[in-house]
Formats: C-alpha cells, sequence, structure tokens
DNA sequence: GATGAATGAGTCTTCATTCAT
DNA sequence: CATGAATGAAGACTCATTCAT
C-alpha cells in the first residue's frame, strides 16, 4: 500500500533530467552570450542532443530562457530565505543577506549574467517584456525587508522605513556582486561585505547628536 | 605654412553637425530598443538620412553605439564634477552626487538604458566585449570619492576606505535611479534621496559606542 | 496443396483492422489540410496510435496518402457503376452520375479535399510525382462513356464522340461539387443537377435546324 | 511645360522593372513546384538577385504568390473580356470564352498550375485562407454570364439561368484546359473546343419536342 | 508488435554592410 | 558627399523518419 501517489514513471524521470541538463547547458550559453547572442544550436552542442530536441522540452528560445532565470531565481530565493531567517541579531541578518547573494552569484557567474542582463531588460522596457520573470525580481527584498521592520519595532534601529533600508541594502550587494565578478576576485575576503554592513548598521543606529529629520 | 591650426571649414561644422545629429538619433533607438534590436535602418530613419549616410561617420553599428554612450557618461561626468565640487560640506555632496545622477538619469531616459545595458555587456564580459566603454565607466565615483577623502583627513567622518564609501553611494543610487524610472516616478520627491543621503552620512559618523571593527 | 490458401489469422484481421483505421484518420488530417500542411503526428492522433505505429503499416507520409486517395476513388468507382448500370435511359444514367458523385462527395467534404488536391498534383505535375494515383484518376469517365455509346448505336443521340461528351458531364459536375462544398449548400436541392442534365441531353439531341457540323 | 503629371522617375522604372522580373521567376517556380514546394532561395536563383532582394520588393513568400496570382488573373480577364466583347453571336461568343482560356494556359502553363492550385486552397478552405485571390477568382465568368443575358432576352436561346450556364461553360472549359496540358496536346486543333461550342449551343435552342421542365 | 524520444536537414526571414550612381 | 538598392550570412523553428525499449 501506499503507492500510488509517489508514482513516478522511468520516463517522468529521465525526462526531468533532460529538462535540467537543457537547463545547465542554457545556463552557460545564456551567461556567456546573453540572450540575444546566444542560439539555440550552441545550447543543444552545450548539452549534447540536437536541436530539434531541445523544442521538446521547451517550445521556444524565450521559453528556456525564461526557465534558466526562475529557476536561478529560486534558488537564491530559498537560500536566502533559510540564512537570513537563522541569522542571530540584525547585524548578522544584514551581513547574511549580503554574504549569500555574493557567494551565490560568486559560485554562479553564468546565472549572475543572466540575472543582470534580464534586471536591464526589465528596464529596457514593455516593448520586449514577458512576464514571467517580472514578479519574481520583485519579492527579492521581501525578507530582509522584514527583518528590518521587526528591528525597528523592537527599537533596535531608527524608525526609518524598512522597504527603503532593505532597498539600499539590496543595491549596495549587487554592486559588490558586479564588482567581484567584473574583477574575477576571489570568494575568499570579505571586506566589502563586512564594510557596507557595518555602514548600513551603523547608518541605522539611533542618534543623539543630529538634527536632521530622517525621510 | 600658414595652414591655419584653428580653421574649421564649413565642412567640418557640417560633419559635426552631422555627427551631433546621427547621436540624437542614435540615443534614442538604441534607448528604445537596446543594442540588438535596434537597427541602423531605425537609426537613419530617426535622423532623417540614408542608412549608408550613418557609414560615412561612424564605420559600425558597433562604433556609432560606442559613441552614443560615450557622449552621455561625459556629460554626466561634467556634471557630476561642477555640482559636487561646488557643494559645502560632505553631506552637501553626497546629495549632490545622488542628485545629479538621479535628475540626469530621469531627464534622459533613453540614455539610461543605453548606460545600463552597457553595464551589463560589461559583465557579459570578455566575449562580446568592445574597448572603449570601459574606463569611462570606472571613472565615476572619482569625484566623490575625492570628497570622502578630504573629510576623513579632516576628521569629519570615520576612517572608512574612501573609494568603497564612494562606491556604496555609487551603487544606492543606481538602484534609486532605476526604481524611479521603472515606476515612472516623477522628478519632484526627493524622499529617497534624502533617505540615503542621511542613511550614509549617519553611518559614516565617528562612533562612540561600537565596539565593532570597520573593515 | 494444403496450405490454407483462404487462411486468414488474427493477425491478419487485427492488421487490416489497423490500416483501415489509419486510412480514416488519414483522410480526415489530409481533407483538412492538405498534403503538405498535414503531419504524421496529427494523423497519429487522430487514429490514437503512437507516429511510429503508423510506419509499421504504410512506409512513408506520401504512401498512406496515397492509400487515402485510392480508397475513396474505388469506393466511389463502384457507386457509379451501380447507379449508373441500373439507370433507365441515357438521361436518367446522365442524372444519375451526376447524382453520385455530388452526393458522394458531399458526403465526404475530407475526401473531397484529397481528389480536388490530387487532380492538382497531377498537374503540378511531373516533378513531385507519385505514381499510384494516376490511372485511376483516369479511369472515371468509362461508365458514362460506355453508356454514350450505346445511345449513339441506338441513335437516340447525335454521333458524337462518346468520350468527349463523358468528360464534358464530368467536367461539369465537378464544378458542380465545388461549388456546392465551397458555398456548404445542403444535399437537399437538385436544381444544378436537373439543369446540367437537361443541358447536355438536349445538347446531344438529333438536330433537324442546324447546319454546322460537329466535331 | 505638361511634364509633371507622367513623371516617372528612373529609380521607380527600375523598381517596376525588378518587380516583373521578380514575378516572372516567381511563376515559373511557384508553376513548377506549388506555393509549398517553393522555396525563396529558388526564386531568387530564378531571377538571378539575392534572396534578401525579393524581400524588397515583396513582404513575403505569401506576398509574392498573391502577386503572382493575381497579375495573371488581371492578364486573362483583360483577354477574356475583349474577345468575348468582339465576338458576332452567342455562338462565337462561346467559343471565344473557352478559346482565349484554353489558349491562355495553355501558352502559360506555369501559370496554370498556379491557378489551379489556387482553386484548390480556395476549397481547401478557411484554415490557410488569404483574402486576395478570392473575389478576383469569383469573377470570372461574368463576362460570359451577360452574354447569356443578352441572348436570352433576345430570344435567341431557351430560358435558363444565365449564371448556370456560363458556369456550366466555365467548368468544361476548365477540363478542356487541364487535359491539354496534362496531355501536352499541341495547341493547333481545336476539334474540342469545337464540340463544346456546339454541346452547349445544341442544348441551349429553344425546343419544340420536349417535355421536361428546365431547372 | 507498439511506442514516442531523438534527430537534423530544410526554410523563411532579418539586417549589417557595401557600392554604383 | 549622400543615397538606398542589393547582398548573403545567420538563426529560430518544423517535422518526416528512425530506433532503442
Amino acid at each position: 500500500m501506499a503507492a500510488a501517489p509517489a508514482r513516478v514513471s522511468k520516463e517522468d524521470v529521465l525526462a526531468q533530467f533532460r529538462r535540467t541538463e537543457l537547463l545547465i547547458a542554457a545556463r552557460r550559453v545564456f551567461g556567456a552570450r546573453g540572450f540575444e547572442q546566444a542560439t539555440m544550436d550552441a545550447i543543444a552542442d552545450e548539452a549534447k542532443v540536437a536541436k530539434g530536441t531541445i523544442y521538446l522540452y521547451y517550445p521556444s528560445k524565450q521559453a528556456i530562457y525564461d526557465a534558466t532565470f526562475q529557476a536561478g531565481m529560486l534558488e537564491l530565493q530559498k537560500l536566502s530565505a533559510d540564512r537570513v531567517g537563522s541569522a542571530a541579531g540584525l547585524k548578522e541578518a544584514i551581513r547574511a543577506f549580503v554574504h549569500v547573494r555574493v557567494t551565490f552569484f560568486q559560485d554562479n557567474p553564468d546565472y549572475y549574467r543572466i540575472y543582470v542582463a534580464e534586471k536591464t531588460r526589465q528596464i529596457l522596457g514593455r516593448l520586449t517584456r514577458r512576464s514571467a520573470c517580472r514578479s519574481t525580481l520583485e519579492s527579492q527584498t521581501e525578507v530582509l525587508e522584514q527583518v528590518f521592520a521587526r528591528a525597528i519595532a523592537a527599537g533596535e534601529v531608527r524608525a526609518v522605513d524598512p522597504a527603503a533600508a532593505a532597498t539600499a541594502v539590496f543595491d549596495i550587494t549587487r554592486g559588490i556582486v558586479g564588482r567581484r565578478i567584473l574583477t574575477g576576485a576571489t570568494t575568499a575576503g570579505t571586506d566589502d561585505i563586512d564594510f557596507i554592513t557595518d555602514l548600513i548598521w551603523s547608518g541605522l543606529q539611533p542618534r543623539t547628536d543630529t538634527h536632521e529629520p530622517t525621510q
């Protein structure tokens, strides 16, 4: 008994395997060349299948691109939630958020390029726009935002807009990742991460000496 | 030997005029569609010249794209130097830096898209790489960096790495601009600018109460 | 000599059944889309078998198309022979010929399209030519031709070329069928059939008043 | 003066020339292979231009096909109107109608194949349907119909439906043309034309001896 | 026998670039 | 100088056919 629900045929497994293989190949190709310059031929070569085979699993170039993008976002999102969630205190949460992203992208430079290109497309705008990627892209700062909200409620930090603060961290992180990948920096050092963690955390401390109103 | 060093013939003027006209058209087209989707035909139409004419002034699609990008960077750099240079005090300098960029890009959304796309390309990397744009892109934080360096020397703020601080401001600014353009926000409000100006400035204040070492 | 000439195994029956099922599906698909637009996938779907199965019964797309065509022609030929053969008098024979064809095609619009397309192909000619269909297509007027020959021999009508007369009836019939299917006319009315039956029959009457020699 | 109105630039002439050249090449290729089997490459080769050039004059394969078809129909229509219009008496008008079509198609076998294929498509129906060809195809019997209408009004022939009669002639003519082209008959003989001219004309004579009502 | 996943040749279409006028 | 017609290389996608299971 208890057999039926988990029923997965040999075919299903094989198909899933193929889809994954294709996604891996696609990540490499899209990462190396960008959407426009990538060719289905190149993806097929990379995956060591015939061109037509790709179309058995994804109906179009756009479709396999979207799938490639989504798969990466999901991975990252899960990691973020885990690490930030298990961080002790605000400062550690900030550090975790920055760290997990820096690490993830540095470990997946191909995917990083896809990620950046997709953000760009989002800005290039409505014209070429495809729907799927959008919402995923927008929900990235959520975990962090909640952490800030709680810290503010607890009086741990100044009463700033949690969304704005999360966004600032997000933006700086993006910059760090970009620079690291661009310069081929090793994963080793965490100077930059430490710096901005501290900068933001300091910036959020309750102030005794300032007179300027905040936002 | 008179050959008139400063001599500017009618032809030169006309040629310069053409080049500028072409750049304006190119900015619109590249901005609206991105590099790959833009066509020489569209640029020619926009500039109201024949397609072949473009090739009299720029040797390739890539060339006119690079020129378009450079022209914008130069403009922005000049503005930055002016405004940041004439700002009174660090906080105002930060604000000026952020403000001038936000304004510039918001006033030139076409160019903003080109700028972002180019950053992306820089990351997509070596493969497709074209040389010219690189250095320009890298010297953007210089003005701000110098301001930080002076403020640190004057003991006005903590002894952080001026380059790292400048970069953080730069990154956040990029995020603000992106979000403003994406959401079509008006130029009016400066809440977001005020917020991050304050955040950074606060973060840089000398601390009495903290024990964590910075960078 | 025992080896059971009439032996029909269970397998043979099943095979015959499959072939027929496939032909029915093929008629629908070829009829709806034409040869070029029809896909083996669509035929397989329609017949509810796997694509590869078709190739167990027919060696190629062309082969199943030809078989589809032939099957219909045979059906029609049998009907024609029956009805025309049992008609009383020339006029009724003409009417029967026209009627049986109009009815058959109107009842099998899918097949009608195949039939028409095949005639076209025959004309498109030597290049794409496939052999099988040809002779079948040519023997269609035979029944009618024999009827005319007998009527002429009996002095019932003018001494025209029976083949030419049969062909004329055949051509007009084709026109009628085409128009009926094109306009989606119901099977009900027989005005058009009556008209051409009468026209031809009148045209074949011995003449007293004319001076023009015929053929 | 008096120059302006007829203004045709050298470019216009050249362009018109190209369009015609392309149409001629297209007629050959479509005629030889049919729409689906024809390739733009083949048309380009035939016209001795590069493939891309075709797209300067026609936006798609379908477009050049339609243009090819229309051009032929126009030619034929003009010829029909001329010859039928200048024929003396009904019998000669019928003969002229049949003759002009037989001759035209026999002289343009490539076009004949296009014509037939198009009729077929019309029947294959709504699915693949493109609009342009339709109306042209429907207005072909008009000239003849008018001739019949006048002859009936003049009491020259029986009071049959002129449209039905014209259609019958049209259908038979189609058959003749088809057979001639299929068998590669020479243009010389007119036996078949004479026969059906006479058959129809006889069939339309007022009757004294018959009792069957017509249509 | 039956299946359907895999193959890869084949086609339309786009567009940067050239060059004769 | 300016033009824009011509070029042809390149790429997404389809589908008849094969073959391992």
